[in-house]
RNA sequence: UGGGGUGUAGCCAAGCGGCCUAAGGCACCGGGUUUUGAUCCCGGCAUUCGGAGGUUCGAAUCCUCCCACCCCAGCCA
């Protein structure tokens, strides 16, 4: 599990510069998602740089929640959130919220309001937008205007008192209803909302808004650079404004960067919440979801989510990331750690007519063909075993390496067989097959002129083991999926991605499988348990599957 | 048509005036090893950097104009 070098970025530039300079004695960024959702790969994306950033230039990183919406936030939503940043494998600094500093905030809206800088309007809210202009012509002065600092500060003081409804005022900060900026056309830095608050309940009935608390609370912590997403480019006048034009403890900066887009999937909050409410998905850790418990549930490791984002790395370009990306990252990272086994996902039937009857050999098996610190356990190969059905064809394509009537094909780990008669059921579908072995192929022996090149895996039938298996595919079978009209999914989603399969077949030795080993099961992909598993009946997710170059070669054409 | 951004291969992305006849990864196409059609290895894959001019001995890198795409008119974040 090799952790990629975080590599360079325009950002990193910018702090080595800054350094070079004298600017900071330390590097203090932070991590400040609203607890209104899950958090997804996108999030990923700047979990990796804020944290990666003040691990490797001896900094910290805050987990800052920007909780200044009540309405829409949720403890439920602090924890997921706090336990996503966990498993991730990054050190939390220390976990704030923006509540925290409401008083503080308070006080700097009274700054303003004593500078002149900042008036409360009764406008109400639509007369505001129309008074706001547009993006080609400027807007209009609300007449609250120009209202006294002491008329400001007695009305703000009945804001916070409770003496007015939901809409009723605004403080606004006191700029420029003509700036070409609209986020520096008087923007509101403060509204009623008497609503509790999933932390300080009752305590306040006012609650700032997130251009006004954002650099604020970054001053608060002393943070040097605050990166966010690139749609706030255009309100970085205005966090530098408020922290200008009041006693900010400090002058953080913000940098902006693009969010991470991937193909077949979608990465908003609305649109993952619309999944959820419309059933398409089980919830927020439904495996086939981007959200970081969705990953976690299919069974991504922590190192190849970091491993992805370093691999696609941090520009201000916008950009659609291939799927095939992540997928990569997984393999690559479970490849060198998955201990190996076999199972039968549609299991065939093979009857071994040479063998007797109470035939049960031993075969002792590499864990990892690669390493042998993994050892080696024994696999029982009787009479009776299960192939996989697709494994099997009655009329093979060309390069079609596995079994067909007459044909041959080596039996992963043992010896070769042939297959010699084929039996139907009551459908005339294939039901099971009868094979004999090759005694001298034993041992991986390849006797003279008889080149068998399929390697099957397969499941001794008497001891296997009953599973539930799921197989996961992307979400959407578009590549940008849209919702239609009526906002819903329908046209771009995939139909199977999720294929659930019973009945499927383990090796024995799987019985001792702990919940947190990923295997990989040959031939297959990657799986690891599910958390559904109960004893006796183990669920397992494939996590993503081998390569295939013989599916590719299909599918093409 | 106001303001703010971005344009290097199918997808990401290094590059910061000469070491660029442009790194690396993914994808793709060969070939080798292999009891996983996996892994691994080796090779191929932009005479060209959105376009057109210009500056310079020298430009993906500097300048000018043009084009395309993204973001902004919440009392959301």
């Amino acid at each position: 599990m090799t952790e990629k070098t975080a590599g360079s970025n325009f950002i990193r530039q910018i702090i080595d510069a800054d350094i070079d300079h004298g600017k900071h004695s330390e590097i203090v960024t932070r991590f400040p998602p609203e607890p209104n959702g899950y958090l997804h790969i996108g999030h990923a994306k700047s979990i990796w740089l804020n944290f990666g950033i003040a691990r490797d230039y001896g900094g910290r990183c805050t987990l800052r929640f920007d909780d200044t919406n009540p309405v829409k936030e949720d403890a439920e939503f602090v924890e997921a959130i706090e336990r996503d940043v966990r498993w991730l494998g990054y050190e939390i600094g220390a976990v704030a919220h923006a509540s925290d500093y409401f008083e503080q905030l308070h006080d700097f809206a009274l700054e303003l309001i004593d500078r002149g800088l900042a008036y409360v309007d009764s406008l109400p809210a639509e007369q505001i937008r129309e008074y706001r202009g547009t993006l080609t012509e400027p807007g209009r002065n609300s007449p609250d205007r120009d209202n006294s600092v002491e008329s400001n500060r007695e009305q703000f003081e009945r804001m916070r008192a409770g003496d007015f409804g939901d809409g009723e005022r605004v403080l606004r900060a006191k700029i420029d209803m003509a700036s070409p900026n609209i986020n520096m056309r008087d923007p509101v830095i403060y509204r009623i909302r008497h609503h509790a608050h999933q932390r300080t309940g009752d305590a306040w009935c006012i609650y700032p808004m997130y251009d006004f608390t954002h650099g604020l609370s970054d001053a608060i912590e002393g943070v040097t650079h605050s990166l966010c997403t690139l749609e706030f480019e255009d309100h970085r006048p205005l966090y530098d404004w408020f922290i200008a034009n009041v006693t900010a403890p400090s002058e953080p900066r913000q940098i902006e960067f693009s969010r991470l887009n991937l193909s077949y999937t979608v990465m908003s909050k609305r649109l993952l919440t619309r999944l959820i409410s419309s059933g398409v998905v089980d919830g927020w850790d439904d495996p086939r979801m981007p959200t970081l418990s969705g990953l976690r549930r299919r069974g991504f490791t922590p190192a190849s989510v970091r491993n992805f984002i370093a691999s696609v790395g941090i520009t201000k370009k916008d950009n659609v990331i291939d799927m095939l990306v992540l997928e990569n990252a997984v393999r690559e990272d479970l490849d060198p750690v998955a201990p190996r086994a076999m199972a039968v996902l549609k299991p065939l039937r093979v009857t071994i007519s040479n063998l007797p009857e109470d035939h049960a050999e031993s075969i002792s098996v590499a864990n990892h063909p690669k390493d042998e610190s993994f050892g080696t356990r024994e696999v029982t190969l009787s009479r009776e075993i299960f192939i996989e059905r697709d494994d099997f064809m009655l009329d093979p394509p060309k390069k079609f390496f596995r079994l067909s009537p007459g044909g041959e094909v080596r039996l992963r780990n043992a010896f070769v067989i042939r297959c010699v008669s084929v039996e139907n059921d009551a459908d005339g579908n294939v039901a099971s097959l009868v094979c004999e072995y090759l005694p001298e192929t034993r041992n991986g022996v390849q006797p003279e002129g008889r080149k068998v090149k399929g390697i099957i895996h397969w499941v001794n039938a008497a001891d296997a083991l009953d599973a539930e298996v799921r197989l996961y595919d992307r979400l959407f079978r578009e590549a940008n999926p849209r919702p239609d009209q009526d906002g819903e999914f329908h046209e771009a989603l995939n139909p199977d991605s999720l294929v659930t399969l019973t009945g499927c077949k383990l090796e024995a030795s799987l019985a001792a499988a702990s919940m947190d080993t990923r295997y990989q099961f040959e031939r297959l992909g990657y799986f690891c348990q599910d958390p559904d598993s109960i004893p006796g009946h183990p669920v397992y997710n494939r996590i993503v599957t081998l390569r295939d170059s013989w599916a590719k070669a299909g599918a093409a054409g």
